[in-house]
RNA sequence: GCCCUCAUCGUCUAUCGGUUAGGACAGGAGAUUCUCAAUCUUCAAAGCGGGGUUCGAUUCCCCGUGGGGGCACCA
């Protein structure tokens, strides 16, 4: 165990985004790197905009991440820990302290009903065109902030400011630095929106008479398209948006890791213990990262592409169970698990994702497949595929034809075809078409085989009528 | 307006003064295949501008431009 304490402080506001989710793994990362610890502490003094479901997001999120935290709230085999309480809205009593210790110090005194941090150095007035007034302001000399990222930040911080609000409920800035304080936190890795923040707390730290801790500012993500970072009302821009959708997230986790950090070389698909292994604060990019979904997709794919048959077809399971009840899900759910799993297993090496599933497997599951017109059109503009179909159907309702192996389905296609001497792919377009309605798909003998005797010669049998 | 910060293909990035500026996603073409994907091959695609420093700058410095963040009794 190192003395590495780092913290993630997530304020239960709104739903977890992508932003929090790397600031998260960031965190986690350095943690797991140097052997220390990750905390997870909530940062919910806001108490009007709070919500207890946001917080279970927070949680879940988290936990699907794999980021799990060894001292915070106790949630599952999460949390714990001798540095609590983890939730800021139970730790009034320590905000009350320390005030009182910087007002004895004659570093904070109240006014208009606030009570403000004081700043040491000769005052004088001056107009804020921004703010449209006269404002006091104070000759300190800047900050000088060694940021483990980017490096010597200088930073002036020239105003008195607020510690605790007028309705007695203590200041972000405040609450923040106490917690770092108490929590013993070595290393602050937090977003760049907080680096103008990181004057007042330096300016805190010093009046509590406490070294500060590191600081790195890691870079942005910036929303896909259009100005400005990526908020929560972004598309893709929610964690549990992922979730649902039957993204892995180890993938989403290999993406994000990628967002502002590389091992270096040209690896992009890695294992999380080599990201941990080679993960260090120097190797975090300065520059913000514009979010790419299309890179998250093929991440995405790359993971499904691995897994075993077994764990796809549970993650297969549980994303029909999740969907809204549709003809198809509630087939698909309804279907022999047998039948269900053979289908799951066509389907994962041709999807880009879980979501795609319902609709590339529709026509296994109901008689209700649309015949898509353009390729039923371009199909039937050329020879003469009704006779194909004809020619397999007598061959398939044949007693003796086997269709229980793709082998046996292919041996039995092929002679026909030499038979007639015509293509094999006379037979496949045709027969594809009226079995799915489609012309993408699984090989025609795996899904010929699938569908079985039965609905292949109903479906060709309509078809062809 | 003020403060901070960043700057390589459309996007994510490699390069720690000397490279035909590399990889990945997306895009184009081809191969393979029973379709569609996947896969493989391949093409196109970048050092923001101007000054310095240096024998030599994508790399170091300055200015400009552009992007991003912040400037609360929000976090």
């Amino acid at each position: 165990m190192s003395h590495v304490r780092v913290r993630f402080a997530p304020s239960p506001t709104g739903f977890f985004h992508i932003g929090s989710a790397r600031t998260a793994l960031f965190n986690w990362l350095y943690a797991r790197h140097t052997g220390g610890t990750f905390i997870l502490r909530i940062e919910d003094t806001d108490k009007e905009r709070n919500s207890e479901v946001f917080l279970q997001v927070i949680y879940e999120s988290l936990s699907w991440l794999g980021l799990n935290w060894d001292e915070g709230p106790k949630v599952g085999s999460n949390g714990g820990g001798d540095f609590g309480p983890y939730r800021q809205s139970e730790r009034g009593e320590i905000y009350r302290r320390h005030v009182e210790q910087l007002m004895q110090a004659g570093r904070a005194y109240e006014k208009d009903g606030a009570i403000w941090f004081k700043l040491l150095g000769e005052r004088y007035e001056t107009f804020d065109d921004h703010r449209k007034k006269t404002v006091s302001k104070v000759k300190v000399p800047p900050v000088v902030i060694e940021d483990q990222i980017r490096g010597r930040v200088e930073r002036l911080e020239d105003e008195d400011f607020v510690i605790v609000r007028s309705d007695g409920n203590p200041v972000f800035h405040l609450v923040n630095v106490v917690d770092d304080i108490t929590m013993n936190v070595t290393h602050i890795i937090r977003g760049e929106d907080h680096l103008s923040n990181t004057s007042k707390h330096v300016h805190l730290f010093e009046g509590f008479g406490v070294k500060p801790p590191a600081f790195a500012h890691i870079p942005l993500i910036l929303k896909q398209n259009g100005p400005g970072k990526m908020s929560k009302r972004d598309q893709g821009a929610l964690i549990e948006e992922y979730q649902q959708r039957g993204y892995l997230p180890e993938a989403l986790v290999n993406f994000l890791c990628l967002l502002g950090w590389n091992p270096g070389d040209d690896r992009e698909k890695m294992p999380i213990a080599d990201v941990i292994r080679l993960f260090d604060l120097p190797g975090v990019n300065q520059s913000n990262a514009r979010f790419d979904d299309k890179k998250l997709a093929h991440m995405n794919m790359a993971y499904l592409l691995e897994l075993s048959g077994e764990t796809f077809v549970t993650r297969a399971r549980e994303y029909f169970q999740r969907q809204p009840a549709t003809p198809v899900t509630t087939a698909a759910l309804a279907a022999d698990e047998a039948y269900f799993s053979e289908v799951m297993l066509l389907a994962q090496p041709k999807v880009k994702g879980i979501e795609e599933l319902p609709a590339y497997s529709v026509y296994f599951f109901t008689e209700e497949y649309p015949i898509d017109p353009k390729v039923r059109d371009k199909l039937m503009s050329k020879g003469d595929p009704k006779a194909r179909l004809r020619e397999l159907l007598e061959a398939l309702r044949a007693p003796e034809a086997d269709l229980t192996s793709d082998a046996a389905i292919e041996a039995l296609m092929k002679s026909l075809a030499e038979k007639n001497a015509v293509g094999f792919g006379d037979y496949q377009a045709v027969t594809r078409l009226a079995l799915s309605g489609t012309n993408a798909g699984p090989s025609i003998t795996a899904m010929i085989r699938v569908l079985g005797r039965e609905r292949v010669l109903v479906r060709i049998e309509w078809f062809l009528a």
